[in-house]
DNA sequence: ACCTGAACACCGTTCAAGT
DNA sequence: ACCTGAACACCGTTCAAGT
């Protein structure tokens, strides 16, 4: 006798995403991604593989919200950078997972994809992909380590943000 | 009656981080390492307060080494740079750990200390600071994506690494 | 003093039994 | 067809009892 469905795929996700971020990723279990869209632990695995394709699926739905906001902005390479930092500010938890394992290839082909076009008006084409790769190591990097709390020599960090990208134009206009 | 000491708290800590690059993050377990130092789970809580201390302690080593490393470099940007490079590729999960939580003080303080100098010297005085949170983060940011499998989309990783530190040399050097 | 077995809480996962 | 309680394995942690 059929059943009707109490949730569904990406109702588990997003619990997942928010409980990331609420609670950081030793918060992510799977009793309390099911307490929280009103099920209980075993019923997951009918949408889910296992924990670990829950976190997969988690990263996923990240990269691609990421995606859709760097296709939103105006595509310079001036807005790329700002939308991607402030996607980190917001979902911290989220932007360090998608480093933790191994990334999505969506993550190049998507959100890389926008910045090799930015990166190559300034570069040229025929370094498009190498400056593609310079800016976003170097917004990935930054972003990382603010939010590890590395900057702790003092000094402003946004101050520092704007000569990194300042600092980046000139190397790439050459 | 005194016992005498079957273990300490170095050879728990070396434990770990050998642990961790063998069987990454979960395979860091208390078990694991009191098996690897040859006492029971029980007897490691004599030496640290929990799993989440030890990880910490296994941070703070890594740094050290880290720190160590390129202090015996002879302080170019480009032996920092390589020298950082090659420790995240020996440890590549040590190397992301460094990342996952808060880091400690040292980080910037030592390891930090010695780009600071460099990247004063291409930069100028009054840049010193923001030109070297450029450089490490563009470092921290390569690798990290590197050690993800995030550069996909073809091309030689070598070459994207050396144009990024020309590049990065030419927009210090204005 | 340090070490251990036993015990407890908690989590991931499976599965037979319910509807 | 989906959901659940019960059960199992495994891990972190505490503690009384050993030496």
């Amino acid at each position: 006798m059929p059943t009707p469905e109490r949730t569904s795929h990406t109702a588990i996700v997003d619990a997942g995403r928010d409980l990331l971020e609420e609670s950081g990723p030793n918060g992510l279990t799977m009793q309390a991604v099911a307490q929280r869209v009103g099920v209980r632990a075993p019923s997951l695995y009918k949408r889910v593989r296992d924990r670990d394709a829950l976190i997969a699926a988690v990263v996923a739905a990240t990269v691609d919200d990421l995606a859709h906001r760097l296709e939103a902005s105006d595509r310079s390479l001036e807005a790329l950078v700002r939308t991607y930092r402030a996607f980190a500010h917001e979902r911290p938890e989220g932007f360090r997972l998608m480093f933790a394992g191994a990334a999505p290839q969506e993550l190049l082909e998507r959100a890389g994809g926008t910045i090799v076009a930015s990166a190559g008006a300034l570069a040229g084409e025929a370094h498009a992909l190498d400056a593609a790769r310079l800016v976003t190591a170097w917004a990935t990097g930054f972003l990382q380590m603010e939010l590890a709390g590395a900057f702790r020599l003092g000094g402003d960090i946004d101050v520092a943000f704007d000569y990194g990208l300042a600092a980046l134009r000139r190397g790439l206009a050459s």
